[in-house]
DNA sequence: GCGATTGGATCCGCTTGCGTATCTTAACCT
DNA sequence: AGGTTAAGATACGCAAGCGGATCCAATCGC
């Protein structure tokens, strides 16, 4: 916590530094006690200082929750491995280890949050992400169609998305991450015969 | 609310009558402002009675809660139409229908009794259900081989129960129940090319 | 160095919900 | 009919969070 000089001397906080130390307070309060224990006299407690300096910076609530999830949300990369097996397998692995609490947070902690502003967590994410991107599994199977591993022939957007929506659902489910197994699972008995395609025909196992 | 009597008299209820009223009221408040709205304050109010008359019988606010959950859930019907399709879309409707708002309730209103009672989701459905039933899909798998519709091979849990996961996660992505052309396009699109049927092989379109 | 910012501590009145106690009186039992 | 039970109204002290106001001093800009 106190990692400015080496002597025990007090210091004073301010700018950008400050900003952090509330957010990354922010962060933790939410994941642990959800939106309804989001007040600001917990994290104005957690990060050390107290609520007039949070409200000087943020006057309503929502302020400092989009504060803080902006600092918080990556868009996911998109893996490239010339292989779709890989490319899924690496894609759903990396939503599972940095989407795991954030899923659980967006869609279930903020759920007060929504009801209480008549927001959804469409209008959430349109003020997180700048523009709408094609949805990353698209992407793949775009790919995967211009090397000829797939026929490009038009596939449902559920049929494409469908690896993601399971793990959503299954760390909706589990409240957290999924165990490995079940990521290959869901591209090898569903995803991959839904294309035509057999586990071992792109690359050998896991 | 007054169907007592004709005149205008005002009725003092008693026993059942006013603990389906309040359990009445319960649910409505769960389901309008969530579990951290569950007050007995405002269920109170709701019900047009006074806290200390859910005290006498409720101590503790789960107990209220469970009375409360046990008397709206209700097993699922498993429908036999002598077509697997049929079954399907039927056992599908009917959940979306049905359980909309349960869900949403029990996934996302109550992650905060979760984490408050260190409880899980299977802890509260041991409590609502008292035997654990093979799931819905899988009868109707095992019905659908037993006809000879299916081919009697063993098959993972994650393809039998796909449809459910996914009405499921599309009901929690929206918040409310989805529209019965998602519920078409999970079947035929997904689940029974997976199964290897076509969709027009054991029955006609809609 | 000195003055202007602004972080951080403390206090305020207000509201909501808690869990309990008291009291009246309507509804039931026999 | 009369006695018992319990519904419903009201009030209580307590605690937490709200959204500010006030004040002091640490830190920065000049």
């Amino acid at each position: 916590m106190s990692d400015r000089h080496e002597e025990g001397a007090p210091t004073r906080r301010r700018g950008a530094a400050l900003e952090n130390a509330i957010t990354g307070a922010a962060w933790d309060v939410l994941l642990e006690h959800g939106y309804n224990g989001f007040t600001y006299e917990a994290i104005a407690a957690r990060a050390g200082t107290s609520k007039p300096v949070l409200y000087r910076r943020w006057p309503q609530r929502e302020d400092l929750l989009i504060a803080t999830l902006t600092r918080y949300w990556h868009p996911l990369g998109i893996p490239d491995t010339g292989s779709l097996r890989q490319d899924a397998l690496t894609l759903l692995r990396t939503v599972n280890a940095e989407r795991g609490r954030t899923v659980i947070l967006l869609r279930i902690h903020l759920a007060d949050y929504f009801r209480e502003t008549g927001t959804d967590f469409s209008d959430l994410r349109d003020r997180l992400l700048p523009a709408d991107r094609t949805p990353p599994f698209a992407q793949l199977v775009d790919r995967a169609a211009a090397r000829g591993e797939l026929t490009d022939v038009p596939r449902s957007a559920r049929v494409v998305n469908l690896p993601f929506d399971l793990v959503r659902h299954d760390m909706l489910m589990t409240m957290g991450a999924v165990p490995d197994e079940t990521i290959v699972d869901i591209v090898d008995t569903v995803w991959l015969p839904l294309l035509g395609l057999s586990p071992h025909a792109t690359h050998a196992g896991h």
